[in-house]
RNA sequence: GCGCGAGUGGCGGAAUGGCAGACGCGCUGGAUUCAGGUUCCAGUGCCCGCAAGGGCGUGGGGGUUCAACUCCCCCCUCGCGCACCA
């Protein structure tokens, strides 16, 4: 009866198909951008899209599975589309699980590396993923690492790149140090260990110089990059506004700065903190504390992280025996040392204004201290409460200053201390220097001899890459010495500046200067002449989407912002954002859980691929919900994908197989004489096009599904499979699954008569007639409530639609013989009476 | 503590001021099948009702509006980020 009898002797096998449509594409160079770095003859609209990259520890994971699901749907969709397309993909291929799993197998990391890279680039082959693999790269080539030397060597240069001593985060397991970016609640990022605090000498990117164009330059990404995003680095770059104060010290000449947010409560200073482990603690400890200090600073340095970030700790802090003296009254202020005061944020030493600042008014409880309010806000005395009063309120006890607001003392008190010179208006950030040296094998050897007597030299640029030596000695760091070390041969070299015997700087880069500028390398990863080929920047960049997590939020993502705007400064690219457009994919977890070998719960991609096919397993993770959601995987199932795509693999197979039609374009023809099926199929093509350009990719299948059903019931009920107008529809399902379900898509395409590929049919046009409704359903509700509908001409007018509404003979029992207060129109969709009340 | 976000059927989720629950999973019933972990059809928010139909319903409370899942205010719960940043 129907021709699904002819096919049923078929089956759909999602996994037969893999091999043969993977040689097709690379045979084909389907997915191959258009002149990567000449000019050419392509008049495409150029649109360049990048996943991050992956880190290549085993095979490619759920997560992996989701963020280059996601990717290709936007890639192939603006493909389909019309855009010469570039979607590119490298390996993140430094960094620590590498080296860990090189030390625990005793091999080199390399082979662990780059068998993991060949296993992961086979499985996005099996995922059908549009790459251009030409642009393929890897940061752990000497080809990829020399330019970040380069890189480091011309931002050495610009004194953007220095050493120097800082308490810095402290991996005891990873024997490490971490950027504050890697530190999470207290913890190493990598390994979960507790990080302590150390004094070690490491270089640094000064991405404090760049902190308000950090700020300023997310104007341009407003609106573009998600909200939350946004947001974090607003914080995590923090700006305060506030003023610099000085401090005279009796018994010192230099007087001492401070930085704080209310100058208007000056008069209210009672004491004055130092950090204890800042230098200038040590220096203005009075012989008579001395012991006192040393015991506390042992105290203070041996509390890990975690203690010192709890906050409810009861503040703790030793007098030092001197006094400052408040430049506004000449009060004379008990210095202390104390931990809750911060080394490395302002100046590392505070006024302290107990009344109107929790933590001051903490210490000054613990301490006995005085408080004296001078913000009179309405609120009950700070030391009775133990409740510091922050808000607004009008100055007492501040001589002269008396009755201002918080906002006029804070501008006329700034005012006078810059008129005696002892003050300031002063902006700070929270955002720190990015502490880029690592103690650790598998990494970009940072390009500087240390000579006797030149110091700190630049490896010239003609004998880099300094490449990393060969293995064969002890890799385990210890005691905070990077394994570099121990490569006597490669350590020792010569100063390149007067020639004597030097050693070679044994710490590598922070892998995230790798990831900083790898998506400005894409388009030539084979360049020689420089990090990037400006050819290829000129073409494609700046990143028009990019896709990935948002655990990158104030590590990769703000790294990548910095090197754009110093590389700006360079002169080497054109633009100060790397990218356009930011779309964060969520997670796929487990039963509410991340998934972990530790708690057990991986689903394996590859068993998953095994049992259900590759398109199943990315039309599950799409279809789960919006992008940018987590995918809870005990929550879904892959069996209603693998159900759909054989519906519509049986599907093309029945138009395919049935006589009478020919391949080919739909009839096209009038919207008059036009059937009821092409305007369905039709009304779906505008809507799954319209969904797919604002990224909801989830309801954009169910149109597609819904496409499905109406041309089942077509060959099934109606017209039959070999109806003209069925095919078009169906070939126009063919087409846009392609972004969704790609194996299964060329597989249709075939069944329908057509050469491959169908990536290279073009996307379905909408025919704007057909989309357009002759006739609407009406719904006419009474106080607001639906009551009754009809289909009306679609031109409705507002006064006809009135009186079919009043009419109605349900509108008439709902009112129940009241009278008419009002009527609603909003044609030709909905009318709605208003009875009167009463 | 500060910042961001979310709460809709048994589940994932649709609906961004105008028909709440699209689409799918699951479940129930039926058809097909030698068989079914196949396919197809129908049903599926809750309550009353044989039905027609009616009432209730988007975390809670208030508000704006002819009309609120949607906008505003308060509260509750959950998630994420930062966390002694002066």
């Amino acid at each position: 009866m129907t021709a699904a009898d002819d096919a049923s002797s078929e089956t759909y096998d999602p996994n037969a198909i893999i091999d043969k449509w993977m040689k097709v594409w690379e045979h084909n160079r389907t997915f191959e951008a258009h002149g990567l770095t000449e000019d050419g003859d392509d008049e495409r609209k150029r649109s360049y899209l990048v996943s991050m990259y992956p880190y290549p520890s085993g095979d490619l994971h759920m997560g992996h599975a989701e963020v280059f699901s996601i990717s290709d749907v936007f890639s192939r969709f603006e493909r389909m589309r019309g855009a010469n397309m570039l979607m590119p993909i490298g390996w993140d291929s430094f960094g620590l699980p590498a080296e860990n799993a090189a030390l625990k197998r005793d091999m080199d990391p390399r082979e662990w590396t780059y068998a993991n890279i060949a296993v992961q680039a086979e499985s996005f082959h099996r995922l059908g993923v549009s790459f251009d693999w030409r642009t393929r790269l890897h940061t752990s080539d000497p080809e990829y690492y020399r330019w970040n030397q380069w890189l480091f060597l011309r931002m050495f240069e610009r004194g953007l790149a220095f050493r120097r001593s800082a308490a810095v985060n402290w991996c005891p397991v990873d024997q490490t140090v971490l950027a504050n970016e890697q530190v999470i609640q207290g913890r190493c990022e990598r390994c979960g260990s507790e990080v302590v605090q150390r004094a070690l000498t490491q270089w640094f990117f000064k991405t404090t110089a760049y902190a308000q164009r950090l700020l300023d330059d997310m104007a341009q990404l407003e609106g573009r990059w998600p909200h939350d995003i946004l947001a974090m680095q607003r914080n995590w770059i923090g700006r305060s506004e506030g003023a610099e104060i000085d401090f005279a010290i009796e018994g010192r000449d230099e007087p001492v700065r401070v930085f704080t947010t209310r100058p208007d409560t000056l008069f209210g200073a009672m004491f004055f903190v130092v950090a204890v482990d800042a230098p200038l603690a040590d220096e203005l400890c009075a012989p008579e504390h001395r012991a006192e200090f040393e015991a506390y600073k042992r105290q203070a340095s041996t509390a890990n992280v975690i203690e010192r970030l709890s906050t409810d700790r009861p503040k703790t802090g030793v007098p030092l025996g001197r006094y400052a003296v408040n430049p506004v009254n000449g009060e004379r202020l008990p210095v202390y040392a104390a931990d809750y005061v911060l080394a490395e944020y302002g100046t590392g030493a505070i006024m302290a204004v107990p009344a109107h600042d929790q933590r001051d008014l903490d210490f000054a409880r613990a301490m006995g201290l005085p408080v004296r309010v001078v913000v009179q806000t309405g609120e009950d005395d700070p030391a009775e409460t133990g409740a510091a009063t922050a808000g607004d309120g009008v100055l007492v006890n501040s001589g002269s200053f008396d009755g201002l607001s918080k906002a006029d003392a804070i501008r006329e008190i700034t005012a006078e201390l810059a008129g005696r010179e002892v003050g300031e208006a002063a902006v700070t950030y929270r955002l720190r220097d990015w502490l880029l040296s690592r103690q650790r094998f598998w990494g970009t050897p940072i390009p500087i001899v240390h000579c006797p007597d030149c110091g700190e030299v630049p490896v010239p640029d003609d004998q880099l890459p300094v490449r990393l030596p060969e293995t064969g000695y002890e890799l385990r760091p210890e005691g905070g010495k990077s394994p570099l070390e121990s490569a006597t041969h490669w350590v020792e070299t010569t100063c390149p500046v007067c020639g004597i015997a030097a050693r070679r700087d044994t710490d590598t880069m922070d892998t995230f200067v790798d990831s900083s500028w790898y998506f400005f390398r894409y388009p030539n990863p084979d360049y020689t002449d420089g990090p990037f080929d400006p050819a290829g920047i000129e073409r494609w960049l700046p990143v028009d989407h990019y896709i990935g997590g948002k655990e990158h939020a104030t590590g990769h993502l703000m790294y990548a912002r910095f090197m754009t705007k110093v590389l700006y400064d360079m002169g080497m690219v054109p633009f100060t954002e790397p990218f356009k457009h930011l779309t964060n994919q969520g997670q796929v977890i487990m039963a509410g859980k991340a998934m972990s070998k530790t708690l057990g719960n991986l689903v394996n991609l590859q068993e998953q691929i095994a049992q259900y096919g590759p398109d199943a397993v990315r039309v599950t993770m799409v279809f789960a919900g919006p992008p940018e959601d987590d995918i809870d995987w005990a929550d879904i199932s892959p069996t209603g994908a693998v159900k759909w795509l054989a519906r519509v693999w049986r599907l093309a197979g029945d138009v395919g197989s049935a006589t009478g039609a020919e391949p080919g374009p739909g009839s096209g023809g009038s919207a008059g004489g036009a059937s009821e099926l092409r305007r369905s199929v039709h009304r779906l093509i505008d809507e799954t096009t319209r969904l797919l350009e604002g990224e909801r990719l989830n309801v954009a299948i169910s149109r597609l599904m819904g496409l499905t059903r109406v041309l089942r019931t077509a060959i099934d009920t109606g017209p039959g499979a070999a109806d003209p107008d069925v095919r078009e529809g169906t070939e126009a399902l063919a087409r846009m699954l392609s972004c969704f379900a790609p194996f299964t898509a060329e597989e249709c395409w075939q069944r329908l008569g057509h050469e491959a590929s169908v990536s290279d049919a073009g996307w379905p046009q909408a025919e704007a007639d057909l989309v357009a409704m002759d006739t609407v359903t009406c719904v006419v509700q009474v106080d607001g409530k639906l009551r009754d509908r009809f289909e009306v001409p679609s031109d409705s007018a507002e006064e006809a639609l009135r009186e079919q509404a009043l009419s109605s003979q349900k509108v008439r029992d709902a009112l129940a013989g009241r009278e008419v207060a009002k009527v609603i129109v909003r044609p030709p969709t909905l009318v709605n009476v208003v009875g009167k009340r009463g």
